[in-house]
DNA sequence: ATGATAATGATAATACACTATCATTAGAAG
DNA sequence: CTTCTAATGATAGTGTATTATCATTATCAT
């Protein structure tokens, strides 16, 4: 049966605190604050066994790796910063998506990104 | 100095005819009816300069391979097959974006993906 | 037509994110 | 406290798109 460990919560934990997706690297630094010694092979299962039971959700932007974030947001969109390149959320959504689509195309679908200069950059 | 090749041109025509943005592997199929025996190593040596030289502009969707489309083409957004896996050029934009960031962040530019189902699937 | 050399094609090498392996560690049930 | 075994950490291995290598071919200025 699965066991409650230091480093899944360290994982978890990373990522609520962050507030955006990370990268995996990302979520190694972050968490090995709080667990010394934490292993990249342990973030990868840790990361992949919560996105398969839906606590995580991918978040794959153009030409990136994937990051991961909870997995209870609604459908919403990113930033990223053409500084830092960090990925922020975006909790807005632009409604007449469908209509630019060619004629005898459906959209069922829809992925936005937005990129410029974060707050901090 | 540069040289004309069969090669060079196969795979410029390709991407003429085909309309849409392709993959290095789409690329090498469809210009090897022209050219057959065109090899891989072809595709990707000169899409990389057609690139560089701006004949030629790389489309990265998410999670996906470059795709490869002419240089030509203005800001636009591109349209995925959930079926097929086909990408389709999109020539209108939403405008209001901008807006959808939240406050200190300034917003540089945009990508926009539509997913669904393509004329033909 | 000829020679210099850019370009090609086959394939070995690379890069790199991710996964498998396995000896060791540490939850948690009793 | 013991025992069972899931989980971890170090690291070797994998998969795969792209690039480098190099002998051979073909373009083009002369």
């Amino acid at each position: 049966m699965e066991r409650s460990t230091r480093q899944r919560s360290a994982i978890k934990e990373a990522l609520q605190s962050a507030g955006r997706p990370l990268l995996a690297q990302e979520v190694l630094v972050l968490a090995a604050l709080t667990v010394p010694g934490l292993g990249i092979a342990t973030v990868y299962r840790n990361l992949k066994a919560m996105v398969e039971d839906g606590t995580l959700r991918q978040v794959v932007l153009p030409g990136e790796n994937p990051r991961f974030e909870l997995g209870n947001h609604g459908h919403h969109h990113h930033f990223q910063c053409n500084q830092c390149q960090k990925v922020f959320d975006i909790h807005s959504c632009p409604s007449d998506l469908a209509m630019l689509a060619p004629k005898g195309f459906r959209v069922e679908d829809h992925d936005l990104t937005l990129y410029g200069r974060c707050k901090d950059c």
